[in-house]
DNA sequence: CTCTGTGCAAATAATTTGCAAGTGT
DNA sequence: ACACTTGCAAATTATTTGCACAGAG
Protein backbone atom coordinates (compact mmCIF):
# COMPACT_ATOMS: atom_id res chain seq x y z
CA UNK A 1 0.00 0.00 0.00
CA UNK A 2 1.02 3.67 -0.49
CA UNK A 3 3.91 2.17 -3.10
CA UNK A 4 5.39 5.28 -4.62
CA UNK A 5 5.32 5.89 -8.70
CA UNK A 6 7.92 7.50 -10.95
CA UNK A 7 6.18 8.84 -13.63
CA UNK A 8 7.26 11.57 -16.07
CA UNK A 9 4.89 13.71 -15.62
CA UNK A 10 5.73 14.03 -11.95
CA UNK A 11 9.23 14.13 -12.76
CA UNK A 12 8.77 17.01 -15.36
CA UNK A 13 6.72 18.84 -12.77
CA UNK A 14 9.80 18.23 -10.20
CA UNK A 15 11.87 19.22 -12.58
CA UNK A 16 10.52 22.62 -12.92
CA UNK A 17 9.88 23.27 -9.53
CA UNK A 18 13.45 22.58 -8.55
CA UNK A 19 14.55 24.72 -11.59
CA UNK A 20 12.94 27.90 -10.24
CA UNK A 21 13.18 29.99 -7.70
CA UNK A 22 9.60 31.42 -7.74
CA UNK A 23 6.01 30.95 -6.90
CA UNK A 24 4.58 29.18 -9.61
CA UNK A 25 0.85 29.04 -10.67
CA UNK A 26 -0.63 25.61 -11.41
CA UNK A 27 -1.41 27.27 -14.84
CA UNK A 28 2.06 28.20 -15.14
CA UNK A 29 3.45 25.59 -14.68
CA UNK A 30 1.15 23.44 -17.25
CA UNK A 31 2.53 25.87 -19.73
CA UNK A 32 5.85 25.22 -19.12
CA UNK A 33 4.80 21.50 -19.59
CA UNK A 34 3.38 22.40 -22.88
CA UNK A 35 6.45 24.78 -24.01
CA UNK A 36 8.94 21.15 -22.84
CA UNK A 37 6.55 19.39 -25.41
CA UNK A 38 5.00 17.67 -22.52
CA UNK A 39 1.73 16.75 -23.05
CA UNK A 40 0.34 16.19 -19.24
CA UNK A 41 -3.16 17.54 -18.40
CA UNK A 42 -3.80 20.48 -15.94
CA UNK A 43 -5.58 18.01 -13.46
CA UNK A 44 -2.54 16.11 -12.88
CA UNK A 45 -0.51 19.38 -12.60
CA UNK A 46 -3.10 19.83 -9.42
CA UNK A 47 -2.94 16.22 -8.36
CA UNK A 48 0.97 16.13 -8.67
CA UNK A 49 1.10 19.57 -6.81
CA UNK A 50 -0.81 18.41 -4.05
CA UNK A 51 0.97 14.99 -3.70
CA UNK A 52 3.93 16.98 -3.30
CA UNK A 53 2.81 19.54 -1.11
CA UNK A 54 1.65 16.18 1.59
CA UNK A 55 5.28 15.12 0.96
CA UNK A 56 6.69 18.49 2.42
CA UNK A 57 8.62 19.26 -0.85
CA UNK A 58 6.26 22.51 -1.99
CA UNK A 59 4.43 25.13 -0.17
CA UNK A 60 1.19 26.96 -1.36
CA UNK A 61 0.47 30.11 -0.99
CA UNK A 62 -2.11 32.30 -2.63
CA UNK A 63 -1.40 35.62 -4.56
CA UNK A 64 -2.35 38.46 -4.49
CA UNK A 65 -5.51 37.25 -7.31
CA UNK A 66 -6.47 34.86 -5.70
CA UNK A 67 -4.74 31.97 -7.41
CA UNK A 68 -2.54 29.16 -5.73
CA UNK A 69 1.08 29.38 -6.12
CA UNK A 70 3.40 26.63 -5.32
CA UNK A 71 7.45 26.65 -4.47
CA UNK A 72 9.64 24.42 -3.51
CA UNK A 73 10.51 24.68 -0.18
CA UNK A 74 12.48 21.43 1.81
CA UNK A 75 14.33 21.29 5.05
CA UNK A 76 13.75 23.30 8.08
CA UNK A 77 11.28 26.12 9.10
CA UNK A 78 12.07 29.53 7.34
CA UNK A 79 9.96 32.08 6.01
CA UNK A 80 10.06 33.57 2.38
CA UNK A 81 10.99 37.02 1.27
CA UNK A 82 9.32 37.66 -2.05
CA UNK A 83 10.95 40.08 -4.61
CA UNK A 84 8.18 42.39 -5.80
CA UNK A 85 9.53 42.37 -9.24
CA UNK A 86 10.72 39.08 -10.77
CA UNK A 87 9.17 37.23 -7.79
CA UNK A 88 12.40 35.28 -6.91
CA UNK A 89 12.22 33.94 -3.06
CA UNK A 90 14.88 34.03 -0.62
CA UNK A 91 14.91 32.41 2.29
CA UNK A 92 14.49 34.03 5.86
CA UNK A 93 15.43 32.38 9.17
CA UNK A 94 13.36 33.84 11.85
CA UNK A 95 15.40 36.40 13.95
CA UNK A 96 13.62 39.11 15.64
CA UNK A 97 11.58 41.13 13.65
CA UNK A 98 14.08 44.94 14.37
CA UNK A 99 16.82 43.22 12.97
CA UNK A 100 14.95 41.76 10.02
CA UNK A 101 15.16 44.93 7.96
CA UNK A 102 19.27 45.30 8.01
CA UNK A 103 19.43 41.37 8.06
CA UNK A 104 18.05 41.08 4.96
CA UNK A 105 19.64 43.96 2.93
CA UNK A 106 23.17 42.57 4.76
CA UNK A 107 22.28 38.68 3.92
CA UNK A 108 20.36 38.67 0.61
CA UNK A 109 20.45 42.58 -0.25
CA UNK A 110 17.00 42.26 0.10
CA UNK A 111 15.12 45.61 0.51
CA UNK A 112 12.54 45.31 2.84
CA UNK A 113 8.98 47.35 1.86
CA UNK A 114 6.37 45.44 3.34
CA UNK A 115 5.74 42.10 5.30
CA UNK A 116 2.52 40.75 6.42
CA UNK A 117 2.36 37.65 9.23
CA UNK A 118 -0.33 35.55 10.87
CA UNK A 119 -0.28 34.12 14.49
CA UNK A 120 -1.92 30.79 15.37
CA UNK A 121 -3.26 29.15 18.66
CA UNK A 122 -5.50 29.58 21.37
CA UNK A 123 -7.08 32.76 22.63
CA UNK A 124 -7.50 33.18 26.64
CA UNK A 125 -11.02 31.86 26.57
CA UNK A 126 -10.23 28.25 24.29
CA UNK A 127 -6.44 28.14 26.49
CA UNK B 1 -18.66 62.62 -8.26
CA UNK B 2 -17.76 59.95 -6.03
CA UNK B 3 -20.95 60.46 -3.32
CA UNK B 4 -21.52 58.30 -0.60
CA UNK B 5 -24.48 56.33 0.06
CA UNK B 6 -26.21 55.13 2.96
CA UNK B 7 -27.87 51.99 2.33
CA UNK B 8 -29.92 49.34 4.64
CA UNK B 9 -27.20 46.63 3.41
CA UNK B 10 -24.07 48.34 4.41
CA UNK B 11 -25.38 49.50 7.42
CA UNK B 12 -26.09 45.92 8.14
CA UNK B 13 -22.98 44.41 6.60
CA UNK B 14 -21.25 46.78 8.78
CA UNK B 15 -23.40 46.46 11.45
CA UNK B 16 -22.08 42.73 11.45
CA UNK B 17 -18.32 43.11 10.91
CA UNK B 18 -18.96 45.34 14.29
CA UNK B 19 -20.06 43.21 15.78
CA UNK B 20 -17.83 40.70 14.99
CA UNK B 21 -13.85 40.16 16.22
CA UNK B 22 -13.12 37.32 13.84
CA UNK B 23 -12.96 36.55 10.11
CA UNK B 24 -16.48 36.07 7.94
CA UNK B 25 -16.43 34.74 4.58
CA UNK B 26 -19.21 36.61 2.48
CA UNK B 27 -21.32 33.39 2.92
CA UNK B 28 -21.31 33.40 6.61
CA UNK B 29 -22.26 37.55 6.46
CA UNK B 30 -24.59 36.38 4.02
CA UNK B 31 -26.48 33.58 6.45
CA UNK B 32 -25.84 35.99 9.36
CA UNK B 33 -28.01 38.45 7.39
CA UNK B 34 -30.74 36.60 6.19
CA UNK B 35 -31.27 35.33 10.52
CA UNK B 36 -31.51 38.99 10.71
CA UNK B 37 -34.70 38.78 8.23
CA UNK B 38 -32.44 41.21 5.79
CA UNK B 39 -32.58 40.16 2.69
CA UNK B 40 -29.34 40.83 0.73
CA UNK B 41 -28.24 39.71 -2.22
CA UNK B 42 -24.65 37.91 -2.02
CA UNK B 43 -23.18 40.12 -4.81
CA UNK B 44 -24.13 42.93 -2.70
CA UNK B 45 -22.18 41.29 0.24
CA UNK B 46 -19.16 41.19 -1.81
CA UNK B 47 -19.24 44.48 -2.99
CA UNK B 48 -20.09 46.08 0.09
CA UNK B 49 -16.83 44.08 1.24
CA UNK B 50 -15.14 45.63 -2.09
CA UNK B 51 -16.24 48.76 -0.59
CA UNK B 52 -15.43 48.65 2.92
CA UNK B 53 -11.83 47.58 1.91
CA UNK B 54 -11.06 49.93 -0.29
CA UNK B 55 -12.03 52.56 2.08
CA UNK B 56 -9.31 50.48 4.66
CA UNK B 57 -11.56 49.92 7.04
CA UNK B 58 -11.97 46.17 6.98
CA UNK B 59 -8.73 43.65 5.67
CA UNK B 60 -9.02 40.55 3.67
CA UNK B 61 -7.39 37.22 4.39
CA UNK B 62 -7.91 33.23 2.29
CA UNK B 63 -8.33 30.67 5.12
CA UNK B 64 -7.06 27.10 4.80
CA UNK B 65 -9.90 26.29 2.18
CA UNK B 66 -9.51 29.20 -0.56
CA UNK B 67 -11.69 31.27 0.83
CA UNK B 68 -11.84 34.87 0.70
CA UNK B 69 -12.79 36.15 4.42
CA UNK B 70 -12.85 39.65 6.29
CA UNK B 71 -12.67 41.19 9.45
CA UNK B 72 -13.00 44.99 10.92
CA UNK B 73 -9.29 46.28 10.95
CA UNK B 74 -8.96 49.92 11.55
CA UNK B 75 -6.10 51.69 12.77
CA UNK B 76 -2.50 51.32 12.46
CA UNK B 77 0.02 48.66 11.24
CA UNK B 78 -0.63 45.66 13.09
CA UNK B 79 -0.39 42.21 12.88
CA UNK B 80 -3.68 39.65 14.03
CA UNK B 81 -3.60 36.48 16.67
CA UNK B 82 -5.93 34.10 15.39
CA UNK B 83 -7.47 31.62 17.89
CA UNK B 84 -7.58 28.22 16.37
CA UNK B 85 -10.61 27.07 18.33
CA UNK B 86 -13.35 29.98 18.23
CA UNK B 87 -11.46 32.10 15.62
CA UNK B 88 -11.64 35.32 17.78
CA UNK B 89 -8.60 37.99 16.82
CA UNK B 90 -6.59 39.71 18.85
CA UNK B 91 -4.30 42.80 17.23
CA UNK B 92 -0.69 42.68 17.92
CA UNK B 93 1.83 45.23 17.42
CA UNK B 94 5.15 44.46 15.69
CA UNK B 95 7.84 43.50 18.32
CA UNK B 96 10.78 41.55 17.98
CA UNK B 97 9.26 37.98 17.44
CA UNK B 98 11.38 36.32 20.49
CA UNK B 99 9.36 38.50 22.49
CA UNK B 100 5.99 38.04 20.90
CA UNK B 101 4.97 34.60 22.79
CA UNK B 102 5.49 35.77 26.02
CA UNK B 103 3.66 38.96 24.88
CA UNK B 104 1.24 37.14 23.53
CA UNK B 105 0.43 35.47 26.14
CA UNK B 106 1.09 38.52 29.23
CA UNK B 107 -1.04 40.79 27.15
CA UNK B 108 -3.70 38.75 25.33
CA UNK B 109 -3.64 35.30 27.07
CA UNK B 110 -2.63 33.77 23.67
CA UNK B 111 -0.76 30.54 23.58
CA UNK B 112 1.41 31.02 20.15
CA UNK B 113 1.09 27.62 18.32
CA UNK B 114 2.31 28.99 15.17
CA UNK B 115 2.91 31.72 12.22
CA UNK B 116 3.50 32.63 9.48
CA UNK B 117 5.08 35.77 7.66
CA UNK B 118 6.13 37.09 4.25
CA UNK B 119 8.37 39.94 3.48
CA UNK B 120 7.78 41.47 0.43
CA UNK B 121 10.68 44.02 -1.31
CA UNK B 122 13.15 43.94 -4.09
CA UNK B 123 15.84 41.56 -4.45
CA UNK B 124 19.36 42.61 -5.29
CA UNK B 125 19.37 41.83 -9.10
CA UNK B 126 16.16 44.27 -8.43
CA UNK B 127 16.76 47.05 -6.49
C1' DC C 1 -34.30 64.34 -10.81
C1' DT C 2 -29.86 62.14 -11.06
C1' DC C 3 -26.56 59.18 -9.75
C1' DT C 4 -25.34 55.32 -6.87
C1' DG C 5 -26.59 50.84 -4.98
C1' DT C 6 -29.15 46.47 -5.33
C1' DG C 7 -31.20 42.11 -6.87
C1' DC C 8 -31.27 38.50 -9.89
C1' DA C 9 -29.64 35.43 -13.02
C1' DA C 10 -26.13 34.30 -16.11
C1' DA C 11 -21.09 34.25 -16.96
C1' DT C 12 -16.24 33.33 -15.32
C1' DA C 13 -12.40 31.02 -13.64
C1' DA C 14 -9.95 28.03 -10.59
C1' DT C 15 -9.99 23.64 -8.78
C1' DT C 16 -11.92 18.91 -8.15
C1' DT C 17 -13.73 14.51 -9.44
C1' DG C 18 -15.48 10.06 -11.95
C1' DC C 19 -14.10 6.80 -14.77
C1' DA C 20 -11.76 4.21 -18.42
C1' DA C 21 -7.27 3.52 -20.13
C1' DG C 22 -2.15 3.65 -19.42
C1' DT C 23 2.16 2.74 -16.89
C1' DG C 24 5.66 1.54 -13.23
C1' DT C 25 7.27 -2.23 -10.33
C1' DA D 1 -0.77 -9.12 -12.54
C1' DC D 2 -1.78 -5.19 -9.45
C1' DA D 3 -1.91 -0.87 -7.65
C1' DC D 4 -1.04 3.62 -8.64
C1' DT D 5 -1.43 7.50 -12.28
C1' DT D 6 -3.12 9.88 -16.03
C1' DG D 7 -6.19 12.16 -19.37
C1' DC D 8 -10.41 13.88 -20.52
C1' DA D 9 -14.58 15.88 -19.84
C1' DA D 10 -18.05 17.04 -16.73
C1' DA D 11 -19.11 18.84 -12.11
C1' DT D 12 -18.36 22.00 -8.30
C1' DT D 13 -17.55 26.28 -6.02
C1' DA D 14 -16.29 30.97 -5.10
C1' DT D 15 -16.55 35.26 -7.19
C1' DT D 16 -17.85 38.61 -10.87
C1' DT D 17 -20.74 40.99 -14.08
C1' DG D 18 -24.76 42.96 -17.08
C1' DC D 19 -28.76 45.09 -16.75
C1' DA D 20 -33.28 46.85 -15.24
C1' DC D 21 -35.13 48.66 -11.08
C1' DA D 22 -35.16 50.81 -6.42
C1' DG D 23 -33.41 54.19 -3.22
C1' DA D 24 -30.63 58.14 -1.38
C1' DG D 25 -29.56 62.94 -1.63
Amino acid sequence: MATEYVTRPREQIAGIMRAEKRYLSAAEIHERLGRAQAKVALSTVYRTLEHLQSKGEIVARVDEAGESTYVLCPGAHHHHAICKVCGRVEDVNCDAIDELAGALRAHHGFTLEGHAMEFFGRCAACA
